[in-house]
DNA sequence: CCAAAAGTGTTAACGCTACACCCATGT
DNA sequence: ACATGGGTGTAGCGTTAACACTTTTGG
């Protein structure tokens, strides 16, 4: 099942003969403003119960070797969360993807390069066999532990901060929990999602009674074996739409 | 946070096809981007119990006389914070306001002047004898009343609907609503505030006691008449600053 | 038989909701 | 005296948090 999740800001209507209008009148705008935009994304996933974030490597100086958020500028006829999608498939090709808008970083000094407003976007994905790919603009690309971040490029320690608070309250407040796992998946696994995003513990009989109470997920009828332990039924989400509930 | 979620198996897989399009008429990254980047508020004040927004009345066209927010391009050096900061005094010489970023508003064709992405920003401002002023960029300037607002120019209703959102939810669970009130005020007009933003009446026994347990206001020791009836105690709050409680 | 995780109920504390009567004032 | 909003307490209910033992498997 292939899934995109767009928010209602940037709807679909986007005909072509409207750019050409805009494009022929763009003058209109007296403004001697150079002010460059662009995308950065946040991309999460939680492999083997850990949660990790997408970083890529740059090439550019002042910041060669650094590790950074993958971003880009924003295409004239773009909008920012189509651009965002672009950048996240330039390095995942994953298509089952939780996006949002996260909050615009302007500070006047954030890109030594020049005046660059981003607009932050927060992803999360499954983690179902990603092939990583890195593109020629960058050095390299890889899954980085959230507890174990190096210094990051430009504000991008910033984004990450806000983007892991995003997360947190996504995670207790709406159902998003189903694009960071897999099709099928154990309570445990589901429980050590929160676990690892929440940073605490949380009691495993409550946490099955009260998720189960939500009537989001179902059993698939089949167990699974992850251990020499007793084997563990597997769950499904019901539906994959973004719904606010009030989960723990 | 609205969302939309499509599931690309379905007949009518409008974002896949977009997506396909989009990411292949801007697969290079762009080198040479023409969009503007502006600023526009939504300012929320209450007034006799009653929640209202500032517009401002457009010259140009094509939205002569038409009802907006204020709002306007980011300057080179300044941040989109200071920009809708200086953009609020330009109507309403406040100084104790609460504003925050609301979201990042980028449908291409959204301003028929040009591209322009929009940091939309909320503000919350007491109403301690406002004088209003028209700049000569605009006809007027007034406060109209959130539950009878005109068809908005550009994508200012989108706007607006996002931004009333964001109130319910802050003054749920946040502190801010003191950035609504005058200094000292009594528990009943506390209380039209929630009722007006929340849209629903509220037992006031309840509300008093829940209120009073945060801990966030203190009384002022004296009394105020608004009628003729008993007359009220006030309270001021005992700090102002945000914070992330639990109120309804 | 042992280790290791899966699975399962009950109780006590707390918080929320619903609800009705007296008080202080101006006319 | 009366109309108007101000001010107050309690009881029932539902939700949450704390807590321990049995089951299934592979080695």
């Amino acid at each position: 099942m292939l899934l995109c999740v767009y928010n209602t800001h940037s709807k679909n209507n986007m005909p072509n003969k409207l750019y050409k209008k805009i494009a022929k009148s763009t003058k209109k705008h007296p403004s001697k403003q150079n002010i460059k935009i662009a995308v950065d994304n946040c991309i999460f996933t939680v492999i083997n119960d850990k949660l990790y974030i997408l970083l890529i490597q740059m090439k550019k100086k002042p910041y060669t070797n650094k590790w950074a958020l993958p971003g880009g500028l924003i295409g004239d006829k773009e909008t920012s969360h189509n651009a965002a999608l672009r950048i996240l498939n330039e390095q995942t090709a994953v298509s089952d993807v939780y996006l949002e808008q996260l909050f615009t970083f302007d500070r006047p000094d954030r890109d030594p390069f020049g005046r660059v407003v981003s607009v932050a976007h927060f992803a999360l994905i499954p983690n179902r066999g990603i092939n990583l790919r890195t593109i020629s603009k960058y050095a390299d690309v890889k899954w980085q532990r959230v507890s174990d971040l190096p210094k990051l490029a430009y504000d991008h320690d910033e984004i990450v901060k806000y983007a892991k608070k995003r997360l947190a309250w996504k995670i207790k407040y709406t159902n998003v929990v189903w694009s960071l796992l897999p099709e099928k998946f154990t309570f445990t696994e589901l429980q050590n999602v929160y676990e690892t995003i929440l940073g605490k513990r949380l009691d495993r009989r409550n946490f099955r009674k009260k998720f189960l109470a939500l009537k989001l997920i179902k059993s698939t009828g089949k167990k699974v074996m992850r251990g020499v332990h007793r084997p563990a039924m597997t769950y499904q989400f019901k539906s994959r739409e973004a719904k606010i509930v009030d989960i723990l």
